[in-house]
RNA sequence: GCCCUGGUAGUAUAGUCCGGCCUAGUAUAGGCGGCUGUCGCCCGCCCGACCCGGGUUCAAAUCCCGGCCAGGGCGCCA
C-alpha cells in the first residue's frame, strides 16, 4: 500500500469533537484505525485519536470509488486522515458518523500485530512491555497515563501555590548519599560516578537558599528486588522546608494526598471507569500509628517483633489488612532511619522520622532533619559512613543551616494506589527493573 | 543473594500428573470469499505452535538432566 503525503491537509476536529450538531459539515480527522467491521456493502471503521473515537461509515453506493478502494485495504492501527461529511445517525456510536470523500494513508501497520490493543485477547505483562508503544494505545494504558499526568499537574499546582520552588538536582553524583540502598556505578570519563538514589542531600542544602523546594525527578536503586512494587528507576516527589518539623510536613503530605485524590476523582471519571477503580478522598487528619503501637497490633496478629527490629513484608501485609487506606507510622527507632533523620531531644532512641503508608505499601517517608553539624557527623559515624565523603554536604552546615523537615513520595506507588494497578511496571511508560533494560 | 512456578501459532489458552486415537484442540488476530447498519457483527475456507541441548523409552509437548527466558515471592529497598 502506498503512503500519502500530508500535503495541505490539517486536522479540523478531534474525533471527540465530532457531534451530531455538525451534521452536513465537511471535516478532516486524523488518527489510527482501532477496528474495522466490514459488512459487504457497508464498512465501519473506528478511528481513534488522542481524545477519543469516532465511526467512519463507508456505504458502497455513496462513496467515491477511489476512497472506497483505499478503505478496502486498511488495517487495524494504520494511521489515516479522512476528509468527509459529518452525519447525525442514531444507529452510530454517540449518534454521529463521518462519510468519507477522500482518504489519506499516512502510516501503515504490519500485521499480525504482537498484541490486541482492544484488550479482548489480553497479553502478559512481559509481552505487553516488549510491544510497549502499541500497548500504550489501549484504553487501559491511556487511562493510567492520563491519571499520572493529572497527579503530576495537581502536585505542581499544590506545591507551587504553597510557595515551593521547583528545582532540579544532579542525577550523576560522586559518592553515596544516604548509605542503605545500592547505587548504580557509571563511568564518568576517567572516574567512577553513581546514579543518584535520592536528591536528599541537595534539597537539604538548597533550604539555605530557597527555604521551600521540591523536585520531581528520577531516582535509581540498584536493588535486586523482583516484585510488583519495585523498579530500578522511579520518579520521586521530594520536598524540603525550612523552619518546620515532621508534624508540619506530615500535614502538608496529607493535604496533598487529599488534594490529589479529589482532583483525580473530579478530572478522571472516565479513566477510573475504564480501570474499574474508585478513589476515595481521605478525611484529615490521617491516622498516626506509633512504631510501638504497630508492634502491639502485630503481636495481636501473631507476628512478634523485637523493639528496634524493622517491620518485615509479612508484617506490613498484616497491617494493611487492618488499615486498608492511608495512615502514618511515626516514632520510629532512630537506628532504623537514615543518618539525617533527627532523634527526639527527650529520647534519642526514637526519631522524628515517619512513613506514609497506603494499606501495606509505603508511599512516602520523611521527617525532621538533623540540622546541627556535630550531631550530623556523630550520626554519620554511628551508621558506619565516612564524613570525608560528605565534605560538601557538611560544608553547607557552616552557612547557617535552619531547622528543616521534608519527605519523598514514590510517584509510581501513589499511581498504583490511585489506579488500582497491581504491577508497578504498568504505570511506567518504559519500566526498568532487575532484568529489563529495553525497550 | 535465596526460594517457588512456568515456557504450546502474532496473542491467550487446552493437552503435561498417569508417555501412545496429538496427523496437537479452542478463541482471537491475520489471509481469501460472502454479506448495506455494524458497534466483542455474522457465515465459510485457509495460514500458523510444543524455548534450546542432551538423556530414558519401541514411542516424548508429556518423564529426567543442563541451559536460556519469563512471572511471582523473600531479603534488601521506596
Amino acid at each position: 500500500m502506498e503512503i500519502d503525503d500530508l500535503g495541505d491537509w490539517r486536522r479540523t476536529h478531534y474525533t471527540a469533537d465530532i457531534t451530531p450538531e455538525l451534521d452536513g459539515q465537511e471535516v478532516i480527522v486524523m488518527g489510527w484505525i482501532r477496528e474495522i467491521r466490514d459488512l459487504g456493502g457497508i464498512r465501519f471503521i473506528v478511528l481513534q485519536d488522542r481524545l477519543g473515537k469516532v465511526q467512519i461509515t463507508i456505504p458502497e453506493s455513496k462513496v467515491d470509488e477511489e476512497a472506497l478502494r483505499k478503505s478496502s485495504s486498511l488495517h487495524r492501527q494504520d494511521c489515516i486522515a479522512i476528509k468527509g461529511i459529518v452525519r447525525g445517525m442514531e444507529k452510530a456510536p454517540r449518534g454521529v458518523e463521518i462519510i468519507p470523500k477522500e482518504i489519506k494513508v499516512l502510516g501503515i501497520a504490519k500485521h499480525p500485530l504482537p498484541i490486541d490493543v482492544t484488550g479482548r485477547t489480553p497479553a502478559d505483562i512481559d509481552v505487553r512491555l516488549d510491544a510497549r508503544v502499541l500497548d500504550l494505545r489501549s484504553d487501559r494504558s491511556q487511562a493510567i497515563f492520563k491519571i499520572r499526568h493529572v497527579v503530576l499537574e495537581a502536585t505542581r499546582n499544590f506545591l507551587s501555590k504553597r510557595g515551593f520552588l521547583e528545582v532540579n538536582t544532579p542525577k550523576i553524583i560522586a559518592s553515596a548519599t544516604e548509605g542503605g540502598a545500592a547505587l548504580f556505578p557509571v563511568i564518568y570519563f576517567e572516574r567512577e560516578a553513581f546514579l543518584a538514589q535520592s536528591p536528599q542531600l541537595y534539597k537539604e542544602e538548597l533550604i539555605i537558599d530557597f527555604e521551600k523546594v521540591y523536585e520531581i525527578g528520577p531516582a535509581y536503586r540498584a536493588e535486586k528486588s523482583h516484585t510488583r512494587r519495585h523498579i530500578t528507576e522511579f520518579i520521586s516527589i521530594d520536598i524540603e522546608e525550612a523552619f518546620v518539623t515532621a508534624e508540619d510536613v506530615m500535614r502538608l503530605a496529607e493535604e496533598l494526598m487529599q488534594f490529589i485524590c479529589r482532583v483525580v476523582r473530579e478530572k478522571c471519571k472516565e479513566e477510573l471507569e475504564v480501570l474499574n477503580h474508585n478513589v476515595e478522598v481521605p478525611k484529615l487528619p490521617l491516622k498516626r500509628l506509633t512504631y510501638d503501637e504497630v508492634l502491639d497490633e502485630l503481636r495481636e496478629l501473631g507476628i512478634k517483633l523485637e523493639w528496634g527490629e524493622d517491620i518485615p513484608t509479612m508484617g506490613y501485609r498484616a497491617l494493611g489488612k487492618v488499615h486498608p487506606y492511608f495512615y502514618f507510622i511515626i516514632d520510629w527507632p532512630t537506628r532504623l532511619k537514615p543518618f539525617y533523620i533527627k532523634p527526639k531531644d527527650d529520647n534519642p532512641e526514637i526519631s522524628e522520622g515517619f512513613d506514609l503508608m497506603w494499606s501495606w505499601i509505603e508511599i512516602a517517608s520523611g521527617g525532621t532533619r538533623v540540622h546541627k553539624k556535630d550531631l550530623l557527623m556523630k550520626r554519620l559515624k554511628e551508621q558506619g559512613l565516612h564524613p570525608e565523603s560528605f565534605k560538601y554536604h557538611l560544608q553547607s552546615f557552616d552557612y547557617g543551616m535552619p531547622p528543616h523537615a521534608g519527605w519523598a513520595i514514590g510517584l509510581e506507588r501513589l499511581i498504583m494506589m490511585l489506579t488500582g494497578i497491581k504491577n508497578i511496571r504498568e504505570v511506567v511508560l518504559f519500566p526498568r527493573d532487575r532484568f529489563r533494560l529495553t525497550p
